[in-house]
DNA sequence: ACGAGCGCCTGTCGGC
DNA sequence: TGCCGACAGGCGCTCG
């Protein structure tokens, strides 16, 4: 599920509250528990479960695709990876399948993290800048400028598919915003990321923002079987959409494999070699 | 400095 | 119906 938008929608929910959700700052860990020891990256599971409990949490932010719940000494960082969602409910409900991780709250209620396919990592921590210090910067932070990621984009002869999906290039696009940014720019994800001038290096940030932007104000993209109320998966242009026409030109959307992944994008508004 | 290939996992879908 | 491969929103590791 997880890209920026999508953590970003979570972030806000288990922030804030609203729409059913229960907000988390101020509720304090009474116990946890850990259903799948690879999900836990650090510490061990006898020094998590013995740290947890008694500390209250403060508030939440994120940091690329890692949601951070800031605690009283730590800092519990999750990683949803690829299947990973998290629940705020009573601690009287039902464990459910692939539940990995839950966190038992004094008030009875309890954080779940439920990750089918277990790619999901969780790290307790005194010290989370030791995880986010390698990190590329965060695309829509406003002092970002579009003269800084020129020069980025400069040191790099490698294609942008791949160059936008390393998190320590940029922090927080996955596959589905690149593709859509890329198309929103007109830039063939083949480019080289140094054939870029300033114009097109402008256009590429100003359409990861949009794309992004546009992600989070519809609550991310609901895909398969985690759905979190988000619709952005409606309004794809590319992602997905692979012999479906443009919808900005008409022409056919291809697909190929760029680093392994599907890569989607117009041949007429996003021609290679140009 | 780069990409390819694979491992980590479970589940769904389409073809035969 | 079952079986089998392809594929899935991520990322870290080898090996050339």
């Amino acid at each position: 599920m997880p890209e920026l938008p999508e953590v970003e929608t979570i972030v806000r929910a288990l922030q804030a509250g609203g729409r059913g959700g229960q907000s988390l700052p101020g509720r304090r860990v009474s116990s946890a528990s850990l259903l799948w020891g690879n999900t836990l990256a650090a510490p061990s599971a006898a020094e998590f479960l013995q740290r947890l409990p008694g500390q209250t949490i403060q508030h939440l932010s994120r940091r690329a695709k890692l949601i951070q719940i800031h605690l009283e000494r730590d800092t519990l960082l999750i990683h949803l990876r690829m299947s990973g969602d998290l629940r705020v409910e009573p601690a009287s409900e039902a464990i459910q399948k692939h539940d990995r991780l839950l966190l038992n709250f004094t008030d009875g209620l309890r954080l779940a993290f439920n990750d089918t396919r277990k790619f999901g990592r969780a790290w307790l921590t005194d010290d989370p800048a030791s995880l986010t210090a390698h990190l590329g910067p965060e695309p829509l932070a406003e002092d970002f400028s579009a003269a800084e990621f020129h020069i980025r984009l400069q040191t790099s002869r490698r294609a942008l598919k791949p160059l936008l999906l390393d998190q320590t290039f940029l922090a927080g696009l996955g596959n589905i915003y690149t593709d859509e940014a890329l198309h929103r720019a007109g830039l063939h994800p083949l480019t080289p990321a140094n054939r870029l001038d300033e114009s097109a290096a402008a256009r590429l940030l100003e359409s990861i923002r949009a794309a992004l932007q546009e992600g989070i104000r519809r609550n991310g993209a609901s895909i398969d079987w985690v759905y979190r109320g988000g619709d952005f998966q409606n309004y794809f242009h590319v992602y997905g959409r692979s012999g479906q026409p443009c919808p900005a030109c008409g022409a056919v959307v291809q697909r190929i494999l760029v680093a392994q992944r599907s890569t989607h994008f117009c041949p007429i508004c996003q021609p290679q070699g140009d």
